[in-house]
DNA sequence: GGAAAGATCCCT
DNA sequence: GGGATCTTTCCC
């Protein structure tokens, strides 16, 4: 297992104040890193995500708060987890001002740390073990006791270690799984050469 | 109290 | 490409 990187270390607050469209391809390459009872780590690079906005008919947040979606409308830097279909569990990392409703969906990381315990969590791993938001939320435990958890500390964080994916390899396409809005480009993925990949 | 929709996953 | 599966929300 690859060391952490040991500058890596929270993203200002002042970055969540930006508009989901504007943070959410500023969170690539950024870490998610979760920490469990004992020390046990689990965690990557993240590769794909999606803006949900204020005014965007595919966001929960669209009808108002709710008892479910309420940290949508709490401050930045904070997680937003929802089930999905009854079975699965997505993260949203939330953004904007206070009371604007933004988030953006973690759709996908490259597992780089504690692969043993993400497989473990999981079904099934390699290539599938985290290039989803129901799968990358299993491998990593994250569930509704995260709802509304400070990003900035553990057990779950976004760490920054000044990964900056190229521009080149940054793909924007309308997003996945929507039936409301669904011509807006806010999924954005990082896309790399092959060769670039450790296996 | 019931019904319907849903930011998915996995197998065929 | 389609079925599984069940929580949350909304409306009566």
């Amino acid at each position: 297992m690859d060391p952490l990187p040991e500058q890596a270390m929270p993203l200002a607050a002042a970055f969540f104040l930006s508009p989901p469209e504007e943070a959410a391809p500023l969170l690539l390459g950024k870490i998610l890193l979760r920490t469990f009872p004992g020390g046990r780590l689990a965690g990557g690079r993240i590769t794909e995500v999606e803006a949900y906005g204020p005014e965007d008919p595919a966001s929960h947040s669209f009808k108002g708060p709710t008892r479910g979606n309420r940290p949508m409308f709490g401050p930045g830097g904070t997680a937003y987890v929802y089930i999905s279909y009854g079975i699965h569990h997505c993260f949203n990392v939330v953004t904007g001002f206070p009371g604007e409703g933004s988030a953006v969906l973690i759709r996908g990381i490259e597992a780089l740390w504690g692969l043993e315990e993400m497989t473990s969590r999981r079904a099934s791993g390699g290539k599938n073990l985290c290039n989803g938001p129901g799968k990358l939320c299993q491998a990593l435990g994250i569930d509704k006791s995260l709802n509304g958890h400070d990003l900035s500390v553990p057990p779950l964080q976004i760490l920054d270690d000044r990964c900056c994916p190229e521009p080149a390899h940054i793909i924007q396409t309308p997003r996945i799984g929507i039936t409301k809005a669904v011509e807006i480009p806010w999924r954005f993925l990082w896309k790399r050469p092959l060769e670039d990949f450790k296996f």
